[in-house]
RNA sequence: GGGCCUGUGGCGGAAUUGGCAGACGCAGCGGACUUAAAAUCCGCUGUCUCGAAAGAGACGUGAGGGUUCGAGUCCCUCCGGGCCCA
């Protein structure tokens, strides 16, 4: 099972064979080639991609940029499903070079993340130290591979040179705002200038810009940038001095340590993605990318149309709180609005602070204000959960459903979020789960305002949530009923907007994006405070700001949220000018606070596919020459990175961040491709075995046993288990090593075995037995070639005419295989021309120049020695790709199928270009088929030309 | 609960556009070589029935139905597995 068992296969006899067959082709030979041609490659700097400008380049080639989503070096080093995505992307890579492109092929590292902090608490080692041993082992295991990467353009998101310019975009973003009307980024001064000007801008009118103060004018402009500053409520754990993700906090504990974990408002860096939701959704049609990806991000932007409507709160009630407020809340589905018997206002809704500031005599304001406390340290995840028993409380105050005139309660209930649509909603019972349920604990009145199309009766026991047709919606104005829902929507969206009730309004279930962490390995925000709490921004010349040293790296324990890099006080406290403020902000000696959140570990990731166009510029992020060539279109009207290969966990957040800053940059005239991926792939999952018991419970495979008959043996109990996919893991012991891999079979079987294993966007299960079956085709294909006595090359003089004929099949088969990424295809046919021309007594040297040159992208390493073997010079990665003559593809006689109701009965020879009338003919006269004619009655004949024929006789 | 994907021999998989199901590999069985074993090479290998054999026939792509001359592939219903959202 592991790597003990079949170590013993690819190396046994290797002794006798080594002294009877010195030149076979063993693990020991194969590392011993593997090693020398890596040296040769790297010494000869074979894989280095010059760039437009340089002295090598060649401008007539065109270009393949073609990406592995890079890696977060983590300590326990490289596993089996790294190298899968990156032995797809290298065979792609080198077939693209063999076909005359110039290929941008690069690797880096996505190196800030927790593990290195959470070690650096643990144990005091700097997380810089530790990630750059981490990214060496990295290096050294990916080098194994023989991947043809340009390493000259490796970097790593920790490199201060890398994240001056992480910074920089960031900056980009704070000095930018989202105008509306050319539904693009600009730069922010001119939203300044424009209503300094005394134009409107962004919806605000020249008379309210003159009107403001300085201070507020501020307040305006900061509250339009594309990164703001805005409170926030966060998970703070004063225990671990951290803030914690959503998934991090089980029932109001810290999942690490179980301490307690309280919700606390936080000012935080935030991005305003939503201003780019309708873009970031249209764009999902121009790119290349799977199906199930840009639904799932069309999943998450969530787009939906439907109105606001404003709830006007009665007078009725005696109470300080002023009537004549209005609510105002979105709906997707405006046509219930008839069905709407009560109103919810989440606990943070500003209004519930009003309403218990003069609170209504119906209601016990104690109990409002004790149940929003409790809803305060609830997590939105816990407050949404439909398993949950659903909890509120009544302010006693009313207000007015303007469709029906009536009086409805409004309820204060932690189910509705604040973050969505206005925190406030009109609750439909009739026609909404969860509003049902809530309308049913509560004894609130249900009304059906909708009614199944079918005229079906309605259940009283459940919400009726389709599309169908409105009833009991009518009032004086307007009538509903007998409407289909569609068109029930747009009916009563008219009416609200004649009746100034509301608008049509179209509302995206993204959110801004949270871009601050308490935490310190990150990239700090090249931004300051001054002692009002302004900020301002560090000027591009004094870029990085680098993130200080820390003597320990134990969080701050404290009741409020504290960045630990505000314990490094020197660097915190500091002025203007050695900050580098403009001094056209600030005057230099003015005293300063550094920002001391970091940036999460997501924005390295988002342009590091831009960086590698152009890693070791220094006065720009990319130069513009180099993005627009490895960026630009290609001649298939593509733009961006032509291919990029990862996996589908980064589906929606990697893959949505990266598209936004894209879409800044492009916006601001940065970068020239509204997209950075032009065609998306997603490998799939390598699993592994293990057992199972028979409650379903799994056992580690090195607990179990292995009997006679194939069946599995629990040690400890002696029961039988059965075998079982499960995700590789530590508990199960089915952690399967490259290293381990490599050094028994070679990087070359490695790399073709994960590449046979199945289709690349399956998952499939590591079988250790099965990595013989690539290793033999390896020594097969050596031994085709290669005296295993005296290493010499062992070919035939004349080429065997069906041997020929099958290798420009098999050029011609593996090149369309490797262009719609069919690996596995395209490796079973090279297996069926090795093992063809073995029995067949051998290759010529010709065949052999084109079978190396074949091999290649998938084997580079003993294509390399058999092209040596062959007398060049130069690397088989600078040969072309074998032509293919489509004669050779074409046989002059072809076999076909004879069916006879379907069902094949004979088959004749004929000749390929055999019209329709010929083959009938050949059928309908051949012996066996006769035969099983007699006595029929031939009603039909169907001929398919060069495929088939179907005789309907009875 | 909703959405997307998926189900083919003992196992991984192939069948690219509706046209011979099971390419290729693993495992297994038989043989050659060997004192022996490993390695290597050759042959067989979906299931069932009939046959001494050569061979012949039937069934067969999760289940059931449909469209079609023809369905692994298209449509409907159901069942199982996975992923995402809740």
């Amino acid at each position: 099972m592991n790597g003990s068992t079949h170590a013993s296969k690819a190396s046994a006899g290797t002794d006798s064979a080594a002294t009877e067959h010195p030149h076979r082709y063993t693990a020991a030979l194969a590392n011993a080639i593997e090693l020398r041609w890596q040296k040769q490659w790297s010494e000869d700097d074979l894989f280095h991609t010059p760039n437009p400008g340089d002295e090598a380049f060649d401008a007539t080639r065109p270009k393949f940029f073609c990406m592995d989503m890079f890696p977060y070096p983590s300590g326990a080093g490289l596993h089996v499903g790294h190298p899968e995505g990156y032995t797809a992307t290298d065979i792609i890579s080198r077939y693209k070079r063999h076909t005359g492109h110039n290929v941008l092929h690069p690797m880096g590292w996505d190196a800030f993340g927790l593990p290195a902090e959470q070690y650096a608490i643990a144990t005091g080692v700097h997380p810089a130290e530790t990630t750059r041993k981490a990214i060496d082992n990295f290096r050294r295991q990916l080098k194994r591979f023989g991947f043809s990467y340009d390493w000259s353009r490796e970097f790593a998101t920790i490199d201060p040179d890398y994240y001056k310019w992480t910074q920089w975009i960031w900056l980009k973003a704070y000095t930018s705002w989202y105008d509306p009307d050319l539904k693009k980024a600009r730069p922010i001064s001119e939203l300044a200038e424009t209503l300094d000007q005394g134009k409107a801008a962004a919806g605000i009118s020249a008379a309210q810009w003159q009107s403001l103060t300085d201070q507020e004018k501020r307040d305006v402009i900061d509250d339009h940038r594309l990164a703001y500053l805005a409170e926030q409520t966060v998970n703070w754990c004063p225990k671990l001095g951290t803030v914690l993700a959503n998934e991090e906090v089980i029932d109001g504990r810290s999942e690490r340590g179980g301490h307690p974990v309280y919700r606390r408002p936080l000012k935080q860096w935030m991005f305003r993605i939503t201003e780019y939701a309708e873009r970031l959704l249209e764009d999902l049609h121009i790119v290349d990318w799977p199906e199930s990806t840009r639904v799932m991000q069309t999943a998450w932007i969530g787009r939906s149309e439907g109105a606001e409507i404003d709830f006007e709160i009665t007078g009725s009630v005696a109470s300080n709180f002023q009537a004549g407020t209005t609510i105002r809340v979105y709906s997707t589905r405006p046509d219930t609005i008839f069905g709407a018997t009560y109103m919810v206002l989440a606990p943070e809704h500003p209004l519930v602070a009003e309403m218990l500031a003069a609170p209504s005599e119906d209601t016990d304001p104690q109990s409002v204000r004790a149940y929003v406390e409790a809803s305060r340290n609830k997590s939105d995840v816990d407050r949404q959960a439909d398993t949950k028993e659903k909890t509120g409380v009544p302010t006693g105050f009313y207000a007015i459903n303007p469709a029906t005139q009536k009086q409805i309660p409004i309820w204060v209930a932690d189910y509705v979020l604040m973050g969505y649509g206005h925190g406030a909603i009109m609750a439909v019972p009739g026609h909404d789960a969860r509003d049902f349920e809530f309308a049913k604990a509560f004894n609130l009145p249900i009304v059906q305002v909708v009614a199944p199309a079918q005229g079906a009766a309605l259940s009283v026991d459940e919400p009726f949530e389709d599309a169908g047709v409105a009833v009991n919606s009518s009032n004086g104005e307007v009538s509903l009923d007998g409407m289909p829902t569609a068109e029930a929507k747009i009916r009563i969206i008219d009416w609200i907007e004649h009746s100034n009730l509301g608008q049509r309004k179209v509302n995206y279930r993204l959110r801004d994006w949270l871009f601050s962490r308490q935490r310190y390995w990150g990239e700090p925000f090249p931004v300051v405070f001054d002692e009002a709490g302004n900020h301002y921004p560090i000027e591009d010349s004094h870029l990085p700001v680098v993130l200080p040293d820390m003597e320990d790296y134990q969080p701050i324990e404290s009741e409020d949220p504290l960045p630990l890099l505000g314990k490094a006080t020197d660097w915190v406290n500091t002025t203007a000018g050695e900050a580098g403020v403009s001094t056209a902000l600030l005057p230099p000696d003015t005293p300063v606070k550094r920002e001391t959140n970091t940036m999460p570990g997501w924005a390295g990731s988002c342009w590091y596919y831009l960086r590698y166009c152009d890693p070791h510029n220094d006065v720009r992020f990319v130069s513009r020459e180099a993005e627009q060539y490895w960026m630009g279109e290609t001649s298939a009207g593509t733009a961006g990175v032509d291919l990029y290969i990862g996996g589908a966990e980064h589906a929606v957040l990697h893959l949505l961040y990266a598209r936004f800053w894209h879409k800044i940059l492009y916006d601001l005239g940065e970068v020239t491709t509204p997209e950075p991926f032009a065609k998306l792939f997603h490998q799939g999952m390598i699993t592994s075995f293990a057992y199972q018991r028979r409650d379903k419970s799994l056992v580690p495979i090195d607990e179990v046993s292995h009997d006679e008959n194939g069946g599995h043996i629990e040690n400890v109990s002696g029961e039988p288990v059965t075998q079982v996919i499960a995700k590789m893991s530590k508990s199960l012991k089915n952690v399967i090593n490259p290293d381990d891999v490599i050094s028994e079979y070679g990087a070359d079987t490695f790399r073709l075995y994960e590449m046979y294993m199945g289709p690349l966007e399956a998952t499939k299960p590591w079988n250790p037995r099965d990595i013989a079956g690539p290793f033999r085709f390896l020594q097969r294909a050596w031994r085709l070639a290669v005296d295993e006595t005296t290493g010499k090359l062992q070919l035939r003089d004349t080429a065997d005419n069906a041997i020929e004929k099958q290798l420009h099949r098999t050029i011609a088969k593996v090149g369309e295989d490797i262009e719609r990424i069919a690996l596995n295809t395209a490796i079973a046919s090279m297996i069926e021309f090795v093992n063809a021309a073995t029995s067949s007594g051998g290759v010529t040297r010709d065949q052999l120049e084109r079978f190396a040159v074949l091999l290649s992208p998938f084997a580079p390493h003993m294509a390399e020695e058999l092209w040596s073997k062959l007398g060049h010079e130069q690397s088989v990665s600078l040969a072309s790709w074998p032509t293919v003559d489509p004669a050779m593809l074409r046989d002059d006689e072809i076999e076909i199928p004879v069916q006879i109701l379907g069902k094949v009965r004979g088959k004749i020879t004929i000749a390929a270009d055999a019209d329709q009338k010929q083959m009938e003919e050949v059928a309908l006269a051949d012996e066996k088929i006769a035969q099983l004619l007699e006595g029929k009655t031939v009603r039909k004949v169907i001929v398919v030309p060069g495929k088939i024929i179907n005789i309907v006789a009875n």
